[in-house]
DNA sequence: CGGGTTTTAGATAGATCAGTACAAAACTTG
DNA sequence: CAAGTTTTGTACTGATCTATCTAAAACCCG
């Protein structure tokens, strides 16, 4: 064998998601990724061969967490579906104010990278889409159980309203960008649940 | 006098928010503006002195033109609220699937600045909160306007709705950027105004 | 038509970018 | 402890970045 890492690849993972998060794909330099993980350029070469690759593996790190997170609020299976609803909103609220810097939100990295890198990047637009899907599903099951539990309207189908979930969310999220308080994204979340059962 | 310019800066200013708009501030160059404009770099910093105030200028004039847009929508007094509304969301639809790239929406460029740079760049984030004050003014207007007309529920208060009829746009507008169809954005529109009388 | 002024083209500057080369350091295993 | 292997720090490469410099071209007005 040989000389062991001195650093924990998952540890330097987070440090190089937070750098991308925070700035963005194209403004977050290899040095910016050094700086953010502690390592030196080598060892952030050897490890994860290039900025595009350690990109997409900090974006993969990312959905997996955060889409877990979101999932397990979601399949409380003893708690009503609006309940379950509510609370996957106050996830995304509080998010929204305990990550910040400089006062504001530095929103979601998925939403971010759609936005920014998405339209010119088919390997990352191939990532986000399969997260994508995978909330989708999850949000879909809620809410076909709520459905079937008298506590949703079957005036639109299940897809329909998952869809309108994630993008009442992604708004949120940009509008939380866009330096909205705590009381306005919770005001937005309450009505978009009243849309539910109507 | 002396020798006169070659270009009309309008139409520059045109061909700079599109830049801008399809690859974001960061991963537009200077030489992808003098590409998008016709221009030659003398020109473009004669004009303008710097890449970001001409970001500024093109932002600028972009929330100009899609500000007005939809607020004379809205201002169509004869309509019922309800139906500016729609057709409110109609513009915005309509937007995301005339002005693509590679199969894909550009998005909204004030959507697209608020997540890429706002963050980092007070002078963007105040012109970004001026525009973002004269649409929700608008907004709120036709609300307000809704509720005594009984068209739309006073349960909540104008200011609160025009925020969530700026968050489900902002939403839309994420989603189509990450692959939403047409009728997933009719959906979320629909089930949008459902909320405003419930 | 010529003096004064501005625009324009093209070369250039200096910084920074992503990525590599290389050798020393650090560790495991025999 | 020594051979073998990987990591790590540092220097470096060539490309590209924003911005400027210089001088010629283009134009208006007297």
């Amino acid at each position: 064998m040989a000389r062991p890492r001195t650093f924990d690849e998952e540890r330097a993972l987070d440090a190089a998601v937070w750098a991308f998060w925070v700035k963005g794909y194209e403004a977050t330099s290899t040095q910016d990724l050094c700086s953010a993980t502690g390592l030196g350029r080598s060892s952030i070469y050897n490890t994860f061969s290039s900025k595009h690759e350690l990109f997409t593996r900090a974006l993969a790190r990312y959905m997996d967490v955060m889409t877990a997170g979101q999932v397990a609020v979601l399949e409380q299976a003893e708690r009503p579906v609006m309940e379950r609803l509510r609370a996957l909103f106050d996830v995304v609220i509080d998010g929204e104010f305990e990550r910040r810097v400089e006062g504001r939100s530095v929103g979601c990295l998925t939403v971010n990278t759609t936005v920014e890198i998405a339209g010119r990047d088919p390997e990352v637009a191939a990532l986000l889409a399969r997260d994508l899907e995978r909330r989708l599903a999850s949000f879909r099951g809620v809410i076909e159980a709520g459905q079937r539990a008298g506590e949703i309207s079957t005036a639109r189908d299940a897809d329909s309203l998952a869809r309108f979930i994630n993008a009442v969310i992604g708004g949120m999220r940009v509008s939380a960008q866009g330096g909205a308080d705590r009381a306005v994204l919770e005001s937005v979340a309450d009505t978009a649940l009243v849309a539910l059962s109507c």
